[in-house]
DNA sequence: ACCGATTCCGTGGACGTCCTACCATTGCAG
DNA sequence: CTGCAATGGTAGGACGTCCACGGAATCGGT
């Protein structure tokens, strides 16, 4: 059952096939693409007894971040650097679930503002606990690894465009 | 337009609200999810002309590294980590564009064997060319950078239960 | 004051992922 | 050899992501 590491697997075919110089970085990008895929099954599972999946509490806890506890749509689009469409539709089951209600302010109303309710306040704050305490102090690497790969990662989103603030 | 980093901003806000402890894991998390969208971005683009995803990729690749150039669909989904759906559905998608072929073996009729076309074959090739010498030779971090990488993702991996072959 | 450009959001569709349920084939127990 | 469990794949649906397109409101140059 316990096949092979894929990854290593792959290097191996790699640098078989000649393609030595890219055989380090199409492990890294594999690697990457596989953490993520750990992790985000780890948080999921979390948040599904709270009803919430990934996409949907980080705009929870967005807004709850906010001092109105509301947000323009495209703002919540450009904070978690997805499309504006992703946003309509995670809001749009928000609202449904009664964890978010849509505004529309006088002053300009092109603009939607989704803002929490009170259900949204208690749900997001009793998730955030869980994935405190059962994944995010324990991430799977000792304190001063988790830093160094951050750190790695900066420069690495940084090479790629993101905006990175050096710690 | 250039905000500041939401990853140092979401960092500053655990610990500003008392969740120092979880504040560097959460850091961790959002870093890995950031760092894979942004590559699976670039790679997307460099597959798109060849009118592929990553996920269909990653099954022709395969492919093209067996032996018979064929595969079960239960064996790439267990090797690419997925579902056995989400294989399906790849290979419906790679089988109308002509670049697979679905096989029923006489042996156990049961089995849907995936197999390379000869387009199929001329396709891989070409992109992977293309993703090794636009992506994979140049990841965005210097070659001890990409080693130090992977070396703490397999840690990480490890501790979430994969099987990691150490380098 | 007006008309065009821009901004903001939504709809519909493609794709990938997972889950639950279902069907066909195989293999085994009795 | 007969019936039933295990195996391998698929169908349908939920969710999230992106893209192309369109409608409404606002802004700005003339």
């Amino acid at each position: 059952m316990t096949d092979r590491d894929p990854i290593a697997e792959a290097h191996h075919q790699w640098v078989e096939h000649g393609w030595g110089d890219a055989a380090d970085g199409m492990a890294l990008v594999t690697s990457i693409t596989r953490a993520q895929q750990l992790l985000v099954e780890r948080v999921e599972a979390v948040l599904r007894p709270h009803g919430l999946t990934f996409a949907r509490y980080e705009i929870l806890r967005l807004l709850a971040f906010s001092r109105r506890r509301s947000m323009a749509m495209s703002r919540l689009g450009s904070l978690l650097q997805v499309h504006a469409t992703s946003v309509t539709s995670a809001v749009a089951r928000l609202e449904k679930q009664g964890l978010v209600e849509r505004v529309r302010p006088e002053r300009d109303r092109r603009m939607v503002l989704a803002s929490l309710t009170a259900k949204g306040v208690t749900t997001v704050e009793a998730a955030t606990a869980d994935l405190n305490a059962l994944v995010f102090t324990s991430p799977g690497l000792d304190p001063d690894q988790v830093s160094a790969t951050t750190d790695l990662l900066a420069s690495l989103r940084s090479a790629h465009g993101d905006t990175v603030t050096p710690r």
